[in-house]
RNA sequence: GGUGAGGUGGGUGAGUGGCUGAAACCAUCAGUUUGCUAAACUGACGUACUGGGAAACUGGUACCGGGGGUUCGAAUCCCCCUCUCACCGCCA
């Protein structure tokens, strides 16, 4: 959430960044709204603020009076304050109802987008920051998707997590439920060797965890939601990684703080249909590595290039051929100010998959987290937050299959192999 | 699920209606002094919103888990919720 003075004090840079976003011309209207909405919300405390200043002088009077023993004085002066109170109460609710009508402004409106970030609204309009650097080779004449390696191999089975779930919900057997492992394994060791501490967080988050950092209520209904205890299941580890810096005041010296977990994702996707949705294009279940950071202001771009490599060379270890994107203002995210998205070329499919996302979310996500520090000047400033998958593992597995695949089996890449004890899938 | 005890500033912790935005201690920062690593002393030290001021600064309001109530006045009294801890029960 963007903070009130912040719109105040840079609205040119709000408008031309939700012009990046695609908005029109009347949904941008919202911003002087605010700004209107903030007016009376100013004028309504100070009025209120002055009342209140009031009732606090003629109470001390009183007490002093009573001491004094000059009653009558006193009762007199009791009546004043009662009339003062029903202005005042007045007030109250004037300025509440101000604030949430303020509120529910704010929450509608985006982080404010990097300039680097390119105009455009589609997928399609994703700038190429960086082109495949591998050469793709070419692969046997019998190849074919994993959906199809899954059954010839039995390491994958959709259908019996339809049986047991719904669809979506992968089921891994054998040297596929292998494979994930040490996926997970190696990731994990990749990333503590880059400084990550590493977490193990609760899977389901509470409303003000979800709320923080943004999957409410811009993703409602994307979340699986526990009503019965009012608990969403999290889309990613993010939101609970994240939350750990929820209300708090950090030193300069704090920083990097950097944390990264694996858990299970969970993802209604509604809405979703189509070629995208096989096998383990898009599921509802998928395990993830995530990484987090928490981040110095100034610094947080050159922690942002710092993930960027890190992700980077870690599918350079998997031997995957992948390119980096540069998201659209249509394909940005909500809580994001510039996002990196790493796809992984799929040979049997032949199409790119999207594997890790990273991005900076500067202060938006903070800002509702109140997560703070004391700058060298003791100044209480926003701290930055970023994040990036290293990976969303459904799809580096449909991968590593489809691309490995020979007349023999499926080879394992030679990292994995300390990690699988076995280097074929046959 | 039941019972009991608690949630106070960065931390520990005092505080049962006005003198408390909050003692004391620790931590942190600045300074003084003795001076190798260290100690002693002095001072500063919450957050948010807001008025005035170019600024330094200064006035006001709110906040002692959250919300509501009683009262001229609440950290302090009452109600609801929530979280933590302990014990019991139930269960993986």
């Amino acid at each position: 959430m963007l903070k009130t003075q912040y719109i105040r004090d840079n609205q040119e840079d709000v408008l031309r960044s939700l012009k990046i976003r695609n908005w029109n011309d009347d949904q941008i209207g919202v911003i002087q709204e605010v700004i209107d909405t903030d007016d009376i919300r100013k004028k309504t405390q100070t009025e209120l603020d002055g009342l209140l200043s009031k009732v606090n002088e003629i109470s001390k009077e009183i007490g002093e009076l009573y001491k004094k023993g000059e009653r009558d004085l006193a009762d007199s002066k009791k009546n004043e304050v009662s009339s003062i109170k029903e202005s005042s109460q007045k007030l109250t609710d004037q300025l509440n109802a101000t604030k949430d009508k303020l509120t529910e402004l704010l929450l509608t409106i985006p982080n404010i987008v990097h300039p680097t970030v390119p105009a455009g609204k589609l997928e399609s309009d994703n700038e190429v920051h960086q082109e495949c650097a591998t050469t793709l080779k070419e692969l046997d004449s019998g190849a074919v998707p994993h959906w199809d390696l899954a059954v010839k191999y039995d390491i994958l089975d959709m259908a019996a997590g339809a049986k047991i779930t719904g669809s979506g919900f992968p089921v891994f057997k054998g040297k596929g439920a292998k494979l994930q492992r040490a996926l997970i394994g190696f990731l994990l060791d990749q990333v503590s060797e880059h400084g990550y501490l590493e977490i193990i967080p609760p899977l389901l988050v509470n409303e003000d965890s979800a709320r923080a950092t943004g999957q409410l209520p811009d993703k409602e209904g994307q979340m699986y939601h526990a009503t019965a205890d009012n608990l969403y299941l999290i889309p990613t580890a993010e939101v609970p990684i994240t939350n750990l810096y929820r209300d708090t005041m950090l030193k300069e010296s704090d920083f990097p703080i950097k944390m990264a977990g694996h858990t299970p994702c969970f993802r209604r996707e509604a809405g979703s249909y189509g070629a995208d949705v096989k096998g383990l294009n898009r599921v509802h279940q998928f395990d993830k590595v995530e990484v987090v950071q928490v981040a110095h202001p100034d610094k947080s771009y050159e922690v942002l290039d710092e993930m960027i490599k890190m992700v980077g060379s870690l599918l350079d270890k998997l031997e995957l051929p992948y390119r980096i994107l540069r998201l659209c203002g249509g394909d940005l995210g909500f809580t994001s100010a510039l996002t990196f998205d790493f796809e992984v070329y799929s040979l049997a499919q032949k199409k790119w998959l999207e594997v890790s996302s990273v991005s900076n979310f500067e202060t938006f996500q903070t800002n509702r987290l109140k997560c703070r520090f004391k700058d060298s000047e003791g100044k209480t400033r926003l701290a930055h937050s970023l994040n990036g998958s290293a990976f969303g593992l459904a799809r580096v597995m449909a991968a590593i299959l489809e691309n490995n695949q020979t007349s023999d089996g499926i080879h394992i890449p030679k990292v994995l192999i300390p990690y699988t004890k076995f280097d074929i899938i046959n």
